[in-house]
DNA sequence: GCACCTCGAGTTCA
DNA sequence: CTCGAGGTGC
């Protein structure tokens, strides 16, 4: 064969290898050319093996490349990939819809795509030529995989036809059940020749994204994965205007894309199409977690535009459901930093929208008698406020009856401890059997009753400890950047020397926390000198939060984040509190009454509560304000330029698109409003984002409390000075505070 | 004393 | 987010 002939028979047979793909991937061809397809690349090869130079990197042949060494590189994305919201009931779909069409301000033509659930991944095509496969990663960073995904018979290596010179392609890898069935089966097999175990895969999505990360890509070929394009990661105006015009000319580029995909010019068309789908997919080879809903005019969707987290002109339509049911493993009781114990279920798992829930708090004594929650009961949980899990309700008639689980006693003693728990008191006014006071000399009688908490009343409790601390570290209190529930686990726990001998734990105070040395921390296993290092770090830099946090942070019962703000307010430092005389001195302080003030007082007379303060002052824990300045020390407020929210209270609901939930506190205090958790008669505003939280939706209606939107709240604020970025000293002062 | 407002505490998972 | 309870004003 001639070197001119042979550079024929590649291309005939490359083309023919690539109708092969077409008509099986793109074109789902019922009879897969699966033979033919052998033959020709085997064919193929020959001749390339004669003719080296005639390689082209795009040959069917080049699929398998080299082994990768090591781990898999991680790498920026040209843009972020954005997740995608999801709807789990009509509701919040046309919640959705009508959020786009507003925001549109145009009649909308919508495409339906399957969700089907595999991998994420994005694929670069430079001058047509495949150059660089990313997975989805966390949307920023991604893992290259280019290796693995040339191997897969969906993806072209070349592009054909009239392509853009840059196109990234962002689709879903994903594997047939047929496919992962066959796997199975083949396992088996070659393990039982080989007599070994064989543990077979248990679904494809985890297969798929194990397959990717797979170093030689000689698995992933046997793997057979599939790829289907859904949108774009660089600009798709050039080729196309719409969505699915654009669908229509990767489907030419030769990248098989999403299936089953359908336009409709309104809404209530494509909703039907939805309610279809939902019936059909159990016939479907893949697994199909929700029917994806996209606003089709590429320039409709820039009208719309996207929050932080999402694109708004997109949306899934999940079908599992809010609720699921499941078995109660076992009833655990909880001491929190207060010492209440709480009794919680830990579950059988279950899915439900899209998390796993494992458990689910049984919240006190009154819930788990009135449900009557046993160990071994199936139980209905669902999400309330769309994350934490509740129990709804016991499936009573399916408890065994033979022998029937015993009703849930609380146990009498602390299981962290093993003091005695004990049943909180209650003062109220007694009443008779008709409901009316009993009066003696015209004063009510007061009685106690039990109360809704069981608490552990040790002080000295190890798991009251540990939960202290780790509030003591929390972002709303020193805000030690590190010490989470697991690292507090391991501080305060004994440090094991060898079978016979241990040690003290490292941590058994707060102040404990400030005489750690990297030297120490390296004691425990897993802790290296770079963690330690930056542990040490974040934990020196705590010391400046300022005496608000720290009082916050010291869990004085009923003294949270706003009630340590008020009392920093006027007594300026925690000497002073120190050396009031009464119980009665915290009273002043706005929204302090006896019980607080009790608290209060009780804690800075103990020994224990003087030598934390101490201890931590002596470690160089900031404990007072700064002095005021001369000039504004006359008066509050007196010199301070009115500011736009002052002596406003605003209320805020749902997701905004420029503020975290924090952020948004921040920028109203900042500009002189008052951030309320609740709507009430005193809210001024209630500020509303995405998906808002009805009751506070209701609340604002029924009390005539306007409502606003981000745009206008920013209008209030009107950008001014109000970031703080030229902070003078009063700010300073109300940075410590605030 | 009652009604209403606010805050604290507990809670789950990626 | 939700519930419970402390605080305040009438």
């Amino acid at each position: 064969m001639t070197h001119n002939e042979a550079r024929q028979e590649i291309e005939r047979l490359t083309a023919e290898i690539r109708r092969c793909d077409r008509l099986y991937f793109v074109e789902n061809a019922p009879d897969r050319p699966d033979h033919e397809y052998d033959a020709l690349v085997k064919e193929l090869r020959k001749i390339e093996l004669a003719h080296p130079d005639l390689v082209s990197s795009d040959s069917p042949t080049q699929r398998i490349g080299d082994k990768l060494e090591g781990k898999a590189e991680v790498v920026q994305h040209a843009t972020p990939m954005l997740s995608i919201e999801n709807v789990y009931s009509d509701g919040e779909l046309f919640e959705f819809v009508e959020s786009a069409k507003k925001a549109a301000n145009r009649p909308l033509a919508w495409v339906c795509e399957l969700k089907i659930d595999g991998v994420a991944a994005s694929l670069v095509y430079e001058k047509g030529v495949l150059t660089r496969a990313l997975t989805r990663g966390d949307g920023v960073f991604g893992e290259i995989i280019t290796p693995n995904v040339r191997t897969i018979r969906d993806v072209p290596l070349k592009l054909s036809g009239d392509f853009p010179d840059y196109l990234e392609a962002r689709g879903e890898i994903y594997m047939t059940n047929s496919n992962l069935d066959r796997l199975n089966r083949e396992g088996a097999e070659r393990a039982q020749a080989a007599g070994k175990e064989f543990k077979p895969f248990a679904n494809p999505r985890n297969l798929t994204s194990g397959t990717l990360k797979q170093l030689d890509p000689k698995v992933c070929a046997e793997r057979n994965l599939r790829f289907f394009a859904h949108s774009t990661g660089s600009d798709p105006t050039a080729v196309a205007s719409t969505h699915f015009e654009f669908m229509r000319k990767l489907r030419e580029f030769g990248l098989p894309t999403a299936p089953l995909a359908k336009r409709f010019e309104t809404f209530d068309e494509a909703f039907a199409y939805v309610q279809e789908m939902r019936e059909n997919l159990a016939s479907l080879d893949f697994e199909v977690d929700g029917i994806v809903l996209k606003v089709d005019d590429f320039a409709a969707r820039a009208a719309i535009g996207s929050t932080s987290k999402f694109p708004k002109w997109l949306v899934a339509c999940k079908f599992e459901k809010y609720e699921a049911q499941t078995t109660v493993r076992d009833i655990v009781v909880q001491i929190g930093k207060s010492g209440v114990a709480t009794p919680v279920a830990e579950l059988e798992p279950v899915e439900i929208a899209g998390t796993t829930v494992s458990r689910a708090t049984l919240h006190n004594i009154a819930f788990i008698e009135e449900k009557d929650v046993r160990v071994g009961d199936a139980v209905v949980v669902a999400k309330a406020g769309k994350i934490i899990p509740r129990v709804m309700r016991v499936e009573s008639y399916l408890r065994p009856q033979t022998p029937e689980p015993p009703r849930f006693r609380f146990p009498e003693r602390c299981p962290s401890c093993e003091s005695p728990l004990v049943r909180d008191q209650q003062e109220v006014s007694k009443r008779d059997e008709t409901g009316a006071l009993v009066k003696v000399d015209g004063k009510t009688v007061k009685e106690f009753v039990d109360g809704s908490f069981i608490r552990c009343a040790n002080p000295e409790c190890p798991a009251q400890f540990r939960e202290r601390l780790a509030f003591f570290a929390s972002k709303g209190a020193m805000d030690v950047d590190g010490i989470g529930a697991a690292l507090v686990e391991r501080l305060t726990s004994p440090i094991q020397i060898d079978l016979f001998e241990q040690e003290p734990p490292l941590v058994r105070s707060f102040a404990d926390l400030y005489r750690l040395t990297p030297e120490r921390l390296t004691q425990l296993d897993g802790v290296k000198t770079k963690s330690a290092n930056n542990l040490t770090q974040a934990i020196q830099e705590s010391k400046t939060r300022g005496p608000a946090r720290l009082l916050t942070a010291l869990s004085i019962p009923g003294v949270g984040a706003q009630t340590a703000k008020d009392l920093v307010k006027d007594f300026r430092s925690l000497d002073a509190m120190l050396e009031v005389e009464s119980a009665e001195a915290f009273t002043a302080t706005e929204n302090v009454g006896a019980i607080l003030a009790q608290n209060l007082f009780q804690f800075f007379q103990s020994d224990a509560g003087r030598r934390i303060i101490a201890e931590l002052q002596e470690l160089g824990v900031e404990t007072a304000l700064p002095e005021l300045p001369a000039t504004s020390a006359s008066g509050e407020n007196s010199f301070e330029n009115a500011l736009p929210l002052d002596g406003k209270t605003i209320c805020v609901t749902g997701t905004l698109n420029r503020y975290d939930r924090v952020e948004i506190k921040e920028t109203i205090e900042a500009n002189g409003g008052k951030a309320a958790s609740s709507v009430s008669k005193k809210t001024t505003f209630v500020l509303v984002g995405a998906k808002p939280g009805q009751a506070k939706i209701d609340k604002a209606a029924e009390l005539g409390v306007p409502t606003i939107t981000e745009e206008e709240f920013e209008a209030m604020i009107g950008g001014s000075s109000a970031n703080g970025s030229d902070a003078d000293t009063t700010d300073n002062v109300n940075n410590l505070l605030f």
